[in-house]
DNA sequence: CGTGATCTTGAGGGAATTCAATGTCGGTGG
DNA sequence: CCACCGACATTGAATTCCCTCAAGATCACG
């Protein structure tokens, strides 16, 4: 078990002198916090008091299962945001996966707004519609065979990454295999046997080259 | 392949002659439409025009992956509103499971209701929002063995029945098997071993009677 | 250079799938 | 009425894929 120690006990944000205009972005609300790699930013359970926005580094969401598992239910990388809540606490854990930045807004300000600005619930709802599609992908990830997931998650971090077709994983092996419902060697393994038939290249074990698109293509299902 | 037979291409709804005051719910826009059993009632892809909510029966939604394996991602039953979608086209399939009653809305008159309607809008958000939680569940459901993936699947339902713990199923073997990522006869076979040690007992393939909720609950992960 | 964390590789076992056959049920027509 | 039919469900045997357990290999860092 790890220390918890999420940003409202870090001393949380500053709250804005005033109330933002409607439909105004994230973006300019205070000063990212710094998160040092597996550090929490808030667990499972706690009131969900912010919405936080990745500013740099990437952050790992996930349940622990009774039986000790550990579902990863999403990685946000740059430009992201996470934390949003149906109820009033979180229903997942969030940790950053490296060195991270990232900016927290109060909720409760953002709830407030959008109780009587259509711009703003527009927004939320646009992020929730958005995580919807992400999350509704992941089952379908779930369903494919060890070789489609992993194919499938190379396929879809590249699209996040600048350079397409080369890019360095931030997460280990074990977060891959806890987003992707494997274990580390099935993992490792499978990644290896992508390798060996020249579809990625793994110059180090975290450094990924995708050199035959139109294959992983055709193994993603 | 089954012929495709939409809402829209059956008529569509009338549209209210005048709109609607605010935040009002779907329930009293236009006269259900009647499905027969197994009838589709919107296409993967095709445009999305409508919001669905059950009067009386149940539909699937599903996505056919391209090697024609199917992924149900959720059962709707009377009371549950589908169809909300990202963007402009249905991400998903939906069929009748059992001849169902059907009431349909316009996307659109709810769009340009919420565009400057905050109500409207917090009502699509609460919708989206239960969705999500609903599919993150479904992931987690996907994590577990074939007994809790089935055990956790008759306590779901279980939810949504008014006896709690004697129902009939509504859809078949094949369509619970794909809702786990699971095959026919392992279900089948699960259901099997949940009677054999008396969990559950199965007067029919389609009765289902919890027994031994706390058997149940236990083996539930 | 040593240490711990992370990753890879191998061997064996187990859970779910695949393939195949049989059983059950509801409807339909003789 | 009942025999037949097709759809749906159950059961068994063999196989496959992934997991578990175990041993090394590699890397980062003090």
């Amino acid at each position: 078990m790890q220390v918890r120690n999420s940003l409202a006990r870090k001393g949380g944000r500053r709250q804005s002198p005033n109330p933002l205009p409607p439909s105004q972005s994230f973006d300019m609300m205070g000063a990212p916090t710094a998160f040092s790699r597996n550090e929490e930013i808030f667990g499972e359970g706690e009131p969900a008091e912010y919405l936080y926005k990745v500013k740099a580094g990437g952050v790992r969401t996930f349940n622990t299962l009774n039986d000790g598992r550990r579902q990863i239910g999403a990685f946000y990388l740059p430009g992201d945001i996470f934390g949003l809540e149906a109820r009033d606490r979180y229903s997942v854990s969030a940790e950053a996966i490296t060195r991270s930045r990232i900016l927290a807004v109060k909720r409760t300000e953002i709830m407030a707004r959008a109780a009587d600005d259509v711009a703003t619930v527009q927004l939320v709802l646009d992020l929730t519609t958005k995580e919807l599609q992400r999350t509704q992908g992941h089952i379908l990830l779930l369903l494919k065979t060890a070789q489609e997931r992993v194919v499938g998650f190379l396929l879809e971090l590249a699209t996040h990454e600048d350079n397409h077709d080369d890019f360095e994983l931030r997460m280990t092996r074990q977060d891959i295999a806890d987003y992707l419902g494997l274990t580390i060697e099935t993992v490792s393994r499978t990644l290896t046997r992508l390798e060996s038939v020249s579809a990625i290249s793994l110059p180090s074990s975290r450094h990924v080259i995708l050199c035959n698109r139109p294959a992983l293509e055709r193994l993603n299902s």
